[in-house]
DNA sequence: AATTGGATCTCGACA
DNA sequence: TGTCGAGGTCCAATT
């Protein structure tokens, strides 16, 4: 079987046909219609006629497309199961998801498009410029906090929540950093914050340290009133970029 | 013109064609290809050579989607401008964004599928179990917080952030909420003791509570710590839905 | 399965 | 334009 199949204004046949192969054979399924949405799960929705792009993967991902935007209007997450029924002659796509219960469906009123995809992939992103990269940047090179900075853990779990550097200063000071690829933000200072106080039940001095390329106004506001500091440094970008995620330092 | 046109293993000159109706046309360009894609702006990443779906839509989002996943792997947001260029032979994709700037670049190594689709859409997504509707549900009923509390602000900004809801209870107390459509977790939290804090400064008597169908343990644990409260309460899913977002309430 | 937090988050609203 | 917070966030990693 060749890698793509498309056929312009299928006949009920042709897109059922389509729909099937795409389905059984592990092909991307896209489909160009006029289609009605309703999805109801975590939320509910309804979108009325309109023409739309529809992408579903052998993954079970379900997309649904306007001509706007980067997200896609409705969807349904990888592992989700895609079925079809014909109701009063329309072709309907059901896709249901359990656990949380959610199910999808599109009413196909008019196929201009319908096409299945067998696209072989075996490359991964590979990325660079990430919060890792930040982490794994000081601990090369701590003194990019300040000098005697000796950072001793990562992803270390305290009492309320996960710290992202645990270190310690010249003078045996306990110290916090929260790293942030972009710029800081209230979030990131209420979670710096929140470090603190929880290392402090049960440490005699704790400092908290914001560690990003810059700061918004609030943050900065915060930051201060609270009596915790800010170092400033860009998320490094590689030459040769490494695939995959790396979370682990060691 | 048609509304679709679609040509499978396209020549360069079909291929051009197609691009160039597409991005003059105001419609939908979806390639299916053998590609490299090569992307810097706020990070950095590079894609191997691979089979995937692409995806221009005519407000200038870009999409690159991979056999798996909701997410495409490599994108652009809308407003971001395509061309087209010729390097060895090979039909490149580029995509610029002004602010941050941000360069995203597909390499055409083999075109299986070129289709252009211009896309009628009039209809906007009407969606029910918000945020904004478990306010307006607060609003009309408070009880559903404890009998005399009294809302009193939607959105208020405070010093240190926007308070989702304040108001007082029957004795009088300064009450802030942190609505949360699905289960809070510590981040939450930590939210609400922000705006918590920052009243405190200026008000005698704060009370905070979380409003959320569920919480986390964790979250749990540290509200408690912290002396704030917690509602157990569902964002509603109304039977006829509104289309696009209603923030302001009144 | 639940928890936690990052993300090229995206997106809308508001000052 | 910058700030702020929601999102059917998605997603990976860890417990």
């Amino acid at each position: 079987m060749s890698k793509v199949e498309a056929v312009t204004n299928p006949s009920r046949e042709e897109l059922l046909g389509i729909i099937d192969s795409a389905l059984s054979k592990e092909a991307m399924l896209t489909i160009f219609a006029r289609c009605k949405v309703h999805y109801d799960g975590r939320a509910k929705s309804e979108l009325g006629s309109g023409d739309r792009v529809i992408l579903v993967k052998p993954d079970g991902a379900f997309l649904i497309h306007q001509s706007k935007k980067r997200e896609p209007v409705n969807w349904q997450p990888p592992g989700s199961f895609v079925t079809v029924e014909e109701r009063d002659g329309i072709i309907v796509l059901r896709s249901v998801r359990r656990k949380p219960k959610e199910i999808l469906e599109v009413e196909l009123e008019e196929v201009y498009l319908a096409s299945l995809f067998k696209a072989e992939d075996y490359e991964e992103l590979a990325l660079t410029g990430s919060e890792a990269e930040m982490a794994e940047m000081i601990f090369k090179n701590p003194e990019l906090i300040e000098p005697g900075f000796r950072p001793l853990f990562r992803e270390k779990s305290i009492g309320h929540g996960i710290v992202d550097i645990l270190g310690r200063d010249r003078e045996g000071n306990l110290v916090v950093l929260e790293l942030k690829r972009r710029r800081a933000d209230l979030h990131a200072v209420s979670q710096l914050k929140r470090y603190v106080e929880a290392l402090r039940a049960e440490h005699p001095a704790v400092r908290g340290i914001l560690v990003a390329p810059s700061l918004t106004s609030g943050a900065k506001k915060l930051l201060e009133k609270e009596g915790l500091e800010f170092r400033r440094v860009q998320p490094p970008k590689r030459e040769s970029v490494t695939k995959g995620r790396q979370t682990t330092l060691f």
